[in-house]
DNA sequence: AGACTTACTGAGGTTACCTCATCATGAGGT
DNA sequence: ACCTCATGATGAGGTAACCTCAGTAAGTCT
């Protein structure tokens, strides 16, 4: 064969490959993260609160896909760090409400500066082109 | 704007879609390897065994990418499954060597060709264009 | 009122890493 | 021979980011 073809194992190593870049990654953003003692998936929670506003729990946790009692656990942190504040929904006394505090937010704007930095520098080593042909690929593969 | 610019936010978001990429892929990749109860990282350990063949727990935490420390857990639970076996290194008696068993090299094979399968239900809504693509990126970004 | 469902959380577990300290061994110098 | 330093593996202990299962309180439906 000598046309790069796409078969069954390279799928193989394609998924090795996405690994290690998924490694390096993670790596890195937990590195830029570092100063103001917040890890990846508080991050990502904060990020999900800037943009949807304040927001159950549970509805936390289906915005970063993962199960109900995980986002329980990402809240007591950034309430611990005082990064956010819990409040009773109104609306339904079983419910809770997760906003910003004050603190919260110049840290999520502090935060966000550092991670463009930082997707800079990981995906800088690509021209424009690839970058928008990754995104849409990734975009597909999310599903 | 109206050509798509890869500017920082688009890196931010690269990073959000790369992360919820790899999530899936993770669950994807876990739920195949159940019926081996082998796990992502044992998995990718045994796949360096069958590449190189006997080698050292250091070694093999260079290939993985991980500390050598971390590289004895994954022998120590691979050996407890009798996937591999440790044995001094005859040339130096600090060093020892690790290597599959029968039932390794078994599971191995059987398990190469479920993530054959796995990565082609995942991949295999890219179409071969793509997949190529997506390879060569990957590559530069594992750098 | 009773049954069912939903929202959150306590308890406890898993995976996949990490650092630091320790111990045996090897390699090189004096 | 001895000392020092580097190296290979591992014990001890820790962390992040998930998970399930069970329980409690509260809303909903009949």
């Amino acid at each position: 064969m000598t046309a790069p073809a796409a078969d069954s194992a390279d799928d193989e190593s394609l998924a090795e490959t996405f690994w290690a870049v998924a490694s390096r990654l993670r790596r890195q953003t937990r590195e830029s993260l570092a100063p103001w003692d917040v890890t990846p998936s508080q991050s990502r929670a904060l990020g999900v609160l800037v943009r949807y506003g304040e927001v159950r729990p549970g509805t936390l946790a289906e915005h970063l896909r993962i199960a109900p009692r995980s986002a329980t656990e990402v809240v007591d942190d950034l309430e611990a760090r005082g990064l956010v504040n819990r409040r009773p929904d109104p609306a339904d006394r079983r419910a809770t409400l997760v906003a910003l505090t004050e603190e919260g937010r110049r840290v999520s704007a502090a935060i966000r500066t550092a991670r463009r930095a930082e997707a800079d520098r990981f995906f800088g080593h690509l021209d424009a082109a690839d970058r928008v042909e990754l995104a849409r690929i990734l975009r597909t593969l999310r599903s």
